[in-house]
DNA sequence: CCAGTATCCTGCAGGC
DNA sequence: TGCCTGCAGGATACTG
């Protein structure tokens, strides 16, 4: 579900809400997400701690703690952050709740259990695997430059280079797919094979698609929400993403789907070489 | 090196 | 109305 966009969306409401509050309460639920879920952990790491400015990477959000230590949340498919009124009624499945001296609930439900809740003690973020690995951030001012030849390097499909979180940080199959069909490139195509003009503009896609859907606070198929509970507003837009069967908004021909890199995939025969 | 598959889970839509 | 199947925005570990 949460691709850059959205998880992008919510740390900036969490700027907006948590930074400097205490939390005063921690209650954790020790399911098994992508790793089991550590309550003593967590609450020795953020009981009475107050809340730095939330920071993303990739997919990724951190919350720092003003002592020191940090929050790591992926939300995964299905994952949600919700900041809530505690006498609010709580979503099913949620596994983390922090209570924040203003009154008000930081609750993290995620119902198929993909996403990560892990509290990094300081020294242990650098050795966090999925985050040291990732790539680029898209809007780091060498991306344009870095990118293409790294996306020229490889034979792999174009669509699965832009699904490698450690090529790229934070796209998925939304936001991939739409990149692809905004710049013309057919997702099966390898890497090495597309003229490095092409990348290029296939990155300039990436970055604009991507920053539109930050500026609609991200796209809601089903489960995403933003902190506050309401949906992002991107979906309209989407120009492939789920169409297969329907007309290419380009050049009118029927949209086709299949399996690219695992990931289900919409592309247009005409437009996309 | 790379494609494909399976896995972890729940929920929902569609077919019958 | 119910049951079954397939599919879903992700990451990772396998196999061939």
């Amino acid at each position: 579900m949460p691709e850059l966009p959205e998880v992008e969306t919510v740390r900036r409401a969490l700027a907006l809400h948590i930074v400097g509050q205490r939390v005063d309460t921690v209650e954790a639920h020790p399911v098994k997400m992508r790793r089991p879920l550590d309550p003593a952990a967590l609450r020795q790491g953020l009981l009475g701690q107050r809340l730095a400015a939330p920071r993303r990477r990739g997919k990724y959000l951190l919350l720092d703690t003003e002592g020191a230590g940090s929050l790591l949340l992926h939300l995964g498919m299905s994952g949600r952050l919700l900041l809530s009124d505690r006498t609010a009624q709580r979503p099913a499945h949620t596994h983390l709740v922090l209570g924040l001296d203003s009154g008000a609930e930081l609750r993290f439900a995620d119902p198929r259990r993909f996403g990560l809740v892990q509290w990094l003690d300081p020294g242990q973020e650098e050795k966090e695997r999925g985050l040291a690995s990732l790539g680029l951030e898209p809007f780091d001012p060498d991306f344009i430059g870095h990118i293409p030849p790294l996306l020229r390097r490889s034979r792999a499909s174009i669509k699965a280079l832009l699904l490698d979180q450690g090529l790229i940080a934070g796209v998925g199959n939304i936001y991939a797919t739409e990149a692809l069909w905004r710049s013309g490139i057919r997702p099966s195509r390898r890497g090495s094979a597309i003229a490095l003009a092409r990348l290029e503009r296939l990155v300039e896609a990436v970055q604009e698609v991507l920053a539109e859907a930050i500026a609609a606070g991200g796209t809601t198929i089903r489960d995403y929400a933003n902190l506050a509970g309401d949906a992002g507003s991107f979906a309209v837009n989407l120009k492939a993403y789920g169409r297969e069967g329907e007309p290419c908004l380009n050049c009118q021909t029927i949209l086709r789907r299949n399996v690219i890199a695992g990931r289900s995939t919409a592309w247009c025969p005409k437009c996309q070489h």
